[in-house]
DNA sequence: CTGAAAGCGCTTACAG
DNA sequence: CTGAAAGCGCTTACAG
């Protein structure tokens, strides 16, 4: 069942039913019509991989995410994949677990495939080269979440040091002068949060106390380990900023075994404002990065890239917002 | 840069190059190194889009999820993934959030992109109608978690009225004889889930009381509704059975809300044990049903269908283990 | 406004 | 074991 069934049955050329399938103008309403009749009659349905080898073109984006356990990034993929969408492509999705290697292995399929742009949240130790790597493959790229070295590439991220640096200031405020600062991996992100909580920190004229940054993967586990080590070393810190808020999660598990109220008992921040921080066990205090408009915006910048490849480099950041609940 | 540069860098034909690509063992290993080699040399990139066309075959696989914010479907779509792409396929991923048209719509784009294969979790209200017109299109496909119609289709999901029955039991075992019923909207899941409550109610001999079971969506904050109405109605129930884990996670917050601890003050059991579950606050006790396994399941099936189609109807049922933690 | 012709980058019988 | 030829289902100048 190809273009050819559809010519004969509505009397054209093949030529004719491209044009009627593109939308195009060119052809007179009444035998659009007929066209768009005989598809119906046929069940014909478009090849879209024929079409994209011929015109050189392609309706699929890459997007490349390395850790979907994690709400934050599920957020920021629905919303990437939601506007991507309702732009006519479609997306090819590989989860990488942080592993370089798969990382590779995902990347080169979607040449392959000839994808029309990528979108990438790069693993932990991706080389910064990497982005012109993809540039060298004549495909449009943006970089999600973590910044990929100081070149010039799109991106859409959030201003990590503005953030943390408010929700350590809202602790100092609140009276707290031994502000933990809990979980994360070395890494771009991680460097930015620390960042913050140090410049806070500085202008409230607290000195740094190392023993009070504890890193531990950004999961929930990692909340957990790094709440009890806190915990058990020192036990008369009474509020923490944490990584991300699912690190805060974990947090909030290990206070609530030490029969530890956040709120009351112990001042307790997040990060990102996933959806879930609104119904945790207490509504977590964080900061609002927008998740899931951080995707949409994304998708905004690679679509732009892709219409106008010579575009000047586009960037986005997050403005982070604090959203006080019960935890601190 | 094509296999007709590669084919004269080696100084041997395309069709040569072709079968080496391919992997053929037709070609002389001596022939066969220098082809790799000019590919290296060249940098040349396998067009997979025009070899699939060519060979009308296909190295994609669709995948249709409707609610990622949901760590449970986010578990099974990693597992999914993982199963795939080590099968040498990358997927094409489209989000529904239990949008029908939306459902329309990636379902018509995966079959123009001519996936060799669709993983769809149906959305609420799909008809069941619907695997036969997938199958209508000649592509295999397995239906995921919620079951559609009692036709003959390929599906991996979890035995529901077991794993509520157990919940159920284990909480009237510790004495509990009212027990709420907590979340979930209309649709085969809750169906057999609400089937599991009640049979566990009839073996014990307690008569079944509309009043506590209430209905939301699966999500956080359906959870923390539905515990608020408990609470509120009928103060004087101490246990109850969610829907889902991310329904608990809500009530956990509704509890802690009123002050009330689970664990000690409300027996409360969860359904699926996402890996969030093992830290929250408390820990949940609730019902294994290996998300992530699911999802591999489901690919092994789909790829099953997919080397031999005439194959008879699969089925993955995943057995519910009750997991005991601090909530219940 | 519509048709005949060439070609996107591959694969696959078919010869040799 | 390797090459020449046809063709997958489309699009796109080019005529008319």
């Amino acid at each position: 069942m190809t273009i050819l069934d559809v010519a004969a049955e509505a009397n054209v050329s093949k030529s004719t039913v491209s044009l009627v399938l593109q939308g195009s103008n060119l052809i007179r309403d009444e035998t659009a019509d007929r066209v768009r009749e005989a598809v119906r009659t046929l069940g014909y349905v478009y090849n879209r991989r024929a079409a994209d080898l011929r015109s050189k073109s392609s309706k699929t984006i890459g997007v490349v995410i390395n850790d979907l356990m994690n709400p934050f990034f599920a957020e920021v993929l629905v919303g990437l994949e939601r506007k991507l969408v309702d732009a006519g492509y479609i997306v090819l999705m590989a989860h990488t677990s942080e592993d370089l290697t798969r990382q590779d292995k995902v990347l080169l399929t979607m040449r392959e495939q000839h994808a029309a742009g990528i979108a990438l949240c790069p693993a932990l130790g991706t080389p910064a080269l990497l982005t012109k790597t993809v540039k060298s493959w004549g495909i449009p790229l943006v970089v999600m979440v973590r910044t990929l070295g100081t070149g010039s590439y799109d991106f859409a991220g959030s201003n990590n040091t503005q953030g943390v640096q408010m929700a350590t200031d809202h602790l100092i405020q609140h009276g707290h002068r031994r502000i933990g600062f809990l979980g994360g991996k070395s890494g771009p992100v991680l460097d930015q949060r620390l960042e913050g909580y140090r410049a806070a920190l500085d202008k409230a004229g607290i000195a740094y106390d190392d023993s009070l940054v504890i890193s531990a993967k950004p999961t929930r586990a990692g909340g957990y380990e790094t709440m009890k080590s806190l915990l058990d070393l020192l036990p008369k810190v009474k509020a923490a900023v944490c990584y991300s808020d699912v690190v805060a999660f974990g947090a909030l598990s290990a206070l609530g075994e030490h029969g530890i109220h956040a709120g009351s008992d112990f001042a307790l921040m997040g990060f990102d404002n996933v959806l879930d921080a609104e119904h945790s066990n207490p509504p977590l205090s964080t900061v609002d990065i927008c998740p899931g408009e951080l995707g949409e915006h994304a998708a905004s910048i690679l679509l732009a890239r892709i219409e106008r490849p010579d575009l000047s480099k586009q960037r986005y950041l997050a403005s982070p917002k604090l959203v006080l609940r019960q935890s601190g």
